[in-house]
DNA sequence: TAAGATTGACTTATCAATCTTA
DNA sequence: TAAGATTGATAAGTCAATCTTA
């Protein structure tokens, strides 16, 4: 048997993590914590990050209808289906969004009201967005996409 | 005054995100997405990630007491102060962990429930985390640690 | 039966208001 | 009054069970 050193950092087998893995785990954490925090923000009043996902799919995806099939919304979002639904529900309660259901499947249709809370929440959006991606260098811009392509 | 094309990505000014930059933000969900989940999730049979990051700070931090106070663990942990009070309530409750108030000051101490929780999750939440990080070029390595520190 | 969606119960996070003591 | 912590209401996410229709 081979003897290991306490602190050893040669770590097959191991049950522990390394002070090396410790160190890049907790990178891990905080990019993702302040990027998350970003995400979540309230973009406007009244507007969250997930009103603000979905408003833009409508728009952007939707077609000239700007109108998206749910499950269409679903794997565009990779969300649970059921925070999905209690989502919609939600934004259709505030005239956000309209949900037509035919046959087994549901249309989730952008309304006028939503369109024009993305519209107005989208240069603060786009400013939030713009300043947090202006601290990286081109070296690690490439890096984040390889590693976003790979994971 | 000048004329932008429509995709244009010199975007001093503009206010909505371009192409490239979308490309970038979406990757940066994507890392904190996955990164996030890995923090979430049960690490073993009712032990949640939140209830791993205290359980370790009170062993690694907590000195031969394996206790902190609990604004030492508020600072450390960087939550809201309202969460990290619920949190050690839930865990109070399982028994494991133990809260005496002291003046205005609660101290936090590992029970020995607590403390063997630790020790039995630990190997998995080790093979998880390790696998994730395997995924990481010694290169991608450098970046993230790079990021981390800046922002 | 399977696909698409909904529901309700439960858990967790967040916010503002409050409590206690230095 | 300010620091440290708690509370309770509200909002959001998750899970399993259920519903509806192809």
């Amino acid at each position: 048997m081979s003897q290991d050193t306490a602190d050893s950092d040669s770590h097959a087998g191991r049950v522990q993590l390394g002070a090396a893995e410790l160190t890049l785990w907790h990178a891990l954490k905080k990019i993702s914590a302040t990027t998350t925090s970003l995400m979540k923000a309230e973009i406007a009043p009244g507007v969250s990050g997930a009103d603000y996902s979905i408003l833009s799919r409508l728009e952007e995806l939707g077609g000239p209808s700007q109108s998206l099939k749910q499950s269409q919304l679903l794997s565009s979002l990779g969300w649970d289906k059921s925070r999905l639904s209690h989502q919609i529900t939600r934004m259709e309660e505030r005239g956000f969004v309209m949900r037509v259901r035919t046959g087994k499947e549901a249309e989730i249709s952008l309304l006028a009201l939503g369109a024009s809370v993305l519209v107005s929440a989208r240069p603060n959006h786009a400013l939030v967005i713009r300043e947090y991606l202006s601290k990286f260098t081109g070296d690690e811009r490439q890096i984040l996409l390889s590693i976003a392509g790979k994971i």
